[in-house]
DNA sequence: GCGTAAGCCTATCTAGTAGATAGGAATGAT
DNA sequence: ATCATTCCTATCTACTAGATAGGCTTACGC
């Protein structure tokens, strides 16, 4: 039940990638668009692009782009590949959770929990989220 | 994204009580009972009780009870007794949270997320999951 | 009363890790 | 060739979750 700078940080991310579709973007403009530490945000990148929802180009010129159109990610899917697991109990996947005696019927809250999340994660797009405006 | 050992502790030792509601369980029992640290369940159980969701009785056969009757405490509550928020982003509560530029639309989906999370766990009473029993 | 068993409370320790940084290697365009 | 950029690894630092210790306070029995 908590949303981590590494997740919060991915997902601006991919919206600044998906304002500028289909033009290259550079890790160092998205950086200053979202105020978020160059460096840092390098290693998010990349693992955004090794999930295969990025596309990169090095070079003169060179950037990322989206490798999917907007309409085809999710926020689930962003958050899920830098950060695991969308809910984990102790550090632990919910459906992992044992529990005991009492407390046996714990194990379906969590699971249940995890469920509400992922009907909302990923069922919201890129796309969506990018026609949302700042109003003036 | 995150259920705290804190939390989960929390939760297992209210099971626990509601068990053997309406006698006095003592710390020790509760502790031997869900394989929980004496010392770090204490604080948990002081928690609780400030709360206003245990009763404390000291002295020799002294312990904890419900306050309430398990069906009108919900997970939700003890949740939030032990833990604050039930959602949070890089730490602060999902509302506190601004966006800027295409990232805008992402304070939307991190509320809708607290409100997916609240609407399991406000629903899920003490009563409900101890009536959830292991099967041999 | 006095002793004992329990909860109450504060201070503290420790280990893990989130967050951030640095520096170089690989790549591609001009 | 050179420069700009991504790629990758190693590392640092600060925070805090998790856990511990120990003394104080309350309640009951004798």
């Amino acid at each position: 039940m908590y949303v981590s700078a590494r997740t919060d940080y991915a997902v601006r991310a991919m919206l600044s990638v998906t304002a500028e579709h289909p033009r290259l973007v550079k890790a160092a403009t998205l950086a200053a668009a979202q105020e978020i530490p160059l460096s840092f945000l390098q290693g998010i990148l990349l693992d955004l692009r090794r999930a295969g929802l990025l596309h990169s180009h090095r070079g003169v010129d060179g950037g990322y782009a989206l490798a999917r159109p907007a309409e085809e990610i999710t926020v689930g899917d962003v958050v899920r590949a830098v950060g695991g697991a969308l809910a984990t109990v102790r550090g632990l996947p919910t459906t992992h959770a044992t529990y005991h005696g009492a407390a046996f019927g714990l194990h379906d809250v969590w699971v249940a929990v995890e469920e509400a999340i992922e009907g909302v994660v990923d069922h919201k797009t890129l796309a969506e989220l990018s026609t949302i405006k700042e109003s003036a």
